[in-house]
DNA sequence: TTTCATCTACTAAGACATTAGTACGTGTTG
DNA sequence: CAACACGTACTAATGTCTTAGTAGATGAAA
């Protein structure tokens, strides 16, 4: 009944893998197990399987050291992260940054000093 | 080895239908059917389905008329966005919108036009 | 009244996500 | 060398998502 499976998007748990791969530019799977632990209960294997999975599906690569893998992001924060944002804009805004704004100005996470940042920004790539 | 399910939040195909049913106020299953229709191949009776899963999940109400069920959205659109925003933010952001916003401005999906707006918007709240 | 259209509920299968346990290999250390 | 710590691969249970088929009820139409 089901023909393929769309775009492999990051999960919850997979992108907070690689947040933690990205800031340090490597770790292995016992770093990452660590960094995780502080936050929450989680099993070594269950990191283990998850960064394996990251690696099967291209967003890890990884060298073996020693006895252990060290992992690396396949692909710069910023780009990953860009895409998600445009996934997002796609789905639930139809493409369209706008009403995204507008939510944001509505909750209140946007300050004037927010704006003059971006404005400044838009500025200097338009220019 | 599951215990809960943190934040049911809406998937891409129940946000698909909740736009549907949003834009029309109400809707049968028959009306969002059709209307997806219109844009991809898809049963009946999957959409039954979808719409009979966001009732048990609160998304949906419905009444009986006649022998079919009319649909409304169980609360409002700005509010669903809204915590989809917020959701987005946090896990993807850690609840920072700077960054998101950088993103936007890098994407080019900001105008300055769209930053004259948003002043505007927040001005008035802020006054 | 028989048949057809239309609704709903029930069932189900496959893909993927999440979380870990188990088994096994291999350096290290007492 | 024996035991342990640590690493990996394999296995697996459970839950959810996605998609749809089937069965059965019922109002309408011929």
């Amino acid at each position: 009944m089901k023909i393929k499976r769309s775009a492999p998007a990051l999960t919850a748990q997979e992108l907070e893998i690689m947040k933690i791969v990205w800031d340090r530019r490597q770790a292995t799977v016992r770093d990452v197990y660590e960094a995780m632990r502080e936050r929450r209960r989680i099993a070594y294997t269950t990191v283990l399987t998850l960064m394996n999975i990251l690696h099967g599906k291209g967003r890890l690569k990884r060298r073996l050291s020693g006895r252990a893998h060290i992992y690396q992001a396949a692909e710069p924060k910023q780009r990953t992260i860009g895409r998600m944002v445009h996934e997002f804009l796609d789905r639930v805004f139809n493409g369209s940054a706008e009403p995204l704004l507008m939510h944001l100005a509505e909750e209140e996470r946007l300050t004037p000093a927010d704006l003059e940042e971006l404005a400044k920004t838009i500025r200097k790539k338009t220019s």
